[in-house]
DNA sequence: CATTATTAGTCAAACGTTTGATTAAATTAT
DNA sequence: ATAATTTAATCAAACGTTTGACTAATAATG
């Protein structure tokens, strides 16, 4: 390994002058320069990033902790982070959890050990007190936030089950919602949304209506088998997934069911199926990149102002109107 | 922060009888270990990953470089990256180069800087010179490899190719190849296939029936649509990759023309979307995770066994016959 | 009981940088 | 020419660990 060291010995100044003028702090005399960048050359040196990170405490490294990186919804969040923060010299760490708390824990603690800069955090939710260890860095929660103590950007999901919830009434008065585990803040927030739709058109919420399922493919496709075994007529749904919405497709359309002129379905979240799926599925796009854009701007603006202060930042969803209404 | 002084102090010994213990090196008396394990707790420290990293010249941190995170298949290779090396305390770098050199060469830059353990590489293809920079430290290609001196895991294309093709023999002797870039390596093996059981099967090969397209789901539209409108007859259709095999079915979709009854279709890969479309994708499914997962368990090995000696693994593809075939 | 072997613990240098305090050299002013 | 000022370069400590070499204390041996 070449340090600075071998660069000075070979352009015969101190170590400190070569360290100087990699940074630019100091100005040396044209000779001088030339000769510290011919060593440089001549010895491809290049600076250890370990060392500076021990002396700065900086290591322009932030990590990031997400559910499931297979998950596309996520990717795209993560590459809206990487591509907003590698243009400031930034890497990221990646954490998948697999919505295992335990293995969360562990990265917490591992990331801390690393002297990250900066944690873009999406919690499994089981785990709240990263206070405690994060206190002191730059945070920020994105999707699942909790609390007013982190930074955060998120999505407006009373707006997107309102949107979704509207366009369905114009066809319907009787909407299944396809609910995920409500435990997940952002899809109780959905809910919402579908329930002040019906409201506003003064259509009585239906406990019947709602349906608790998994948050997946085959979650959908058993929930709408189950409905219709029971012999029970669908006339509209509003999944509170793209996966889910699709698999309530499938299940349909194994029954014979026709959509659009039968059933009226939209999803949630705008996932690279959707728009490919046959029929091609109406559905609330989330800005997921941009997302990943936003929270990767918020922590490269925590650490460089190390003010503290936090910021919240929701974004807008959007209806996305497609073959499936 | 909370550094091995500090601990050393409290515990009233010296900073190297805390690291010996930390290390489980050398033994100490009950006593002395109590007073240790006290005084951490107390502060709650831990050890500084940074300063472990500049003595030890480990960092417990591999880099990965892909083409693109947000497309499905490379998610599943990282992810059993991620999984494996996890467990053995390693932390992953993500670097996402959307396939550009440029940014691909500063990744590079960047991880060596970083002091990285290990490299997972899935190049652009457009780079080769990595030996220069990562020749003392242990490198393995994942699904598109070149030349020998590196380690590597890979899928045999060929074969995939030839399954998918004999397959769709079955019913058609005229099959067209809706082909990627052949500059990528695992294309023109694909197409070797492809080649191979057609000759095995004695049907002439046609230059006429391979078409090459963009690696993507308009890629695919495109293609097909561009051979209807010559009002060409289409039999059979071996897709590149499964994002190319939906954009060619759903041009056929828009024109009328049936899945499976009118045209057989195969795609490859098999992404997530291949099972959940409808008509469901018959494909070639590439062990995704497991290539991850090899990968990490090469890189390890490499690691902890500095031998310097290569290793090539090939895994073999599967065929997975869905409705569209 | 003196000697040796073992165990427990400490010292200090090193890893490759950065940076405030100094000194040396060059330039300008008197 | 000399002093005062500016510019260029060096010194050395520090960041938080690890680890070979060393010392002190305890236990085993003849």
């Amino acid at each position: 390994m070449v340090t600075l060291r071998d660069v000075a010995e070979m352009a015969q100044v101190s170590v400190s002058t070569v360290s100087y003028v990699l940074n630019g702090k100091k100005t040396v005399r044209p000779e001088t320069l030339t000769k510290i960048n011919a060593a440089i050359k001549e010895l491809g040196y290049y600076p250890n990033q370990i060392a500076i990170g021990l002396k700065t405490k900086r290591t322009y490294t932030i990590g990031v902790i997400l559910p499931d990186i297979s998950n596309s919804f996520y990717a795209d969040i993560i590459k809206g982070i990487e591509d907003t923060v590698h243009l400031s010299g930034y890497s990221v760490i990646l954490c998948n959890t697999e919505n295992d708390e335990a293995r969360e824990m562990k990265y917490l603690n591992t990331l801390l050990g690393k002297d990250i800069d900066g944690l873009v955090f999406i919690g499994t939710g089981k785990t709240r007190d990263i206070s405690g260890k994060f206190g002191s860095k730059p945070v920020v929660l994105v999707d699942r936030k909790f609390g007013n103590e982190f930074s955060s950007v998120s999505v407006n999901n009373i707006l997107g089950g309102y949107l979704a919830t509207k366009l369905l009434l114009k066809d319907s008065r009787d909407i299944i919602f396809l609910s995920g585990p409500v435990s997940v803040n952002t899809i109780s927030e959905r809910k919402i949304g579908y329930r002040n739709a019906l409201a506003e058109a003064c259509v009585a919420f239906n406990e019947n209506n709602v349906i608790e399922c998994d948050f997946t493919y085959d979650g959908g496709y058993n929930a709408i088998t189950g409905i219709l075994k029971e012999g029970r007529k669908i006339q509209a749904v509003f999944a509170s997934n793209d996966e889910i919405a699709l698999g309530a497709m499938r299940a349909m359309i194994e029954n014979g069911i026709k959509i659009p002129d039968d059933v009226k379905i939209a999803g949630y979240d705008d996932i690279r199926l959707a728009a490919m799926y046959n029929p091609a599925l109406t559905t609330i796009r989330q800005p997921k990149y941009e997302m990943g854009k936003k929270a990767g701007e918020l922590i490269l603006d925590m650490i460089v102002n190390k003010d503290g202060e936090t910021r919240q930042v929701v974004l807008e969803p959007v209806l996305v109107e497609r073959e499936t209404t």
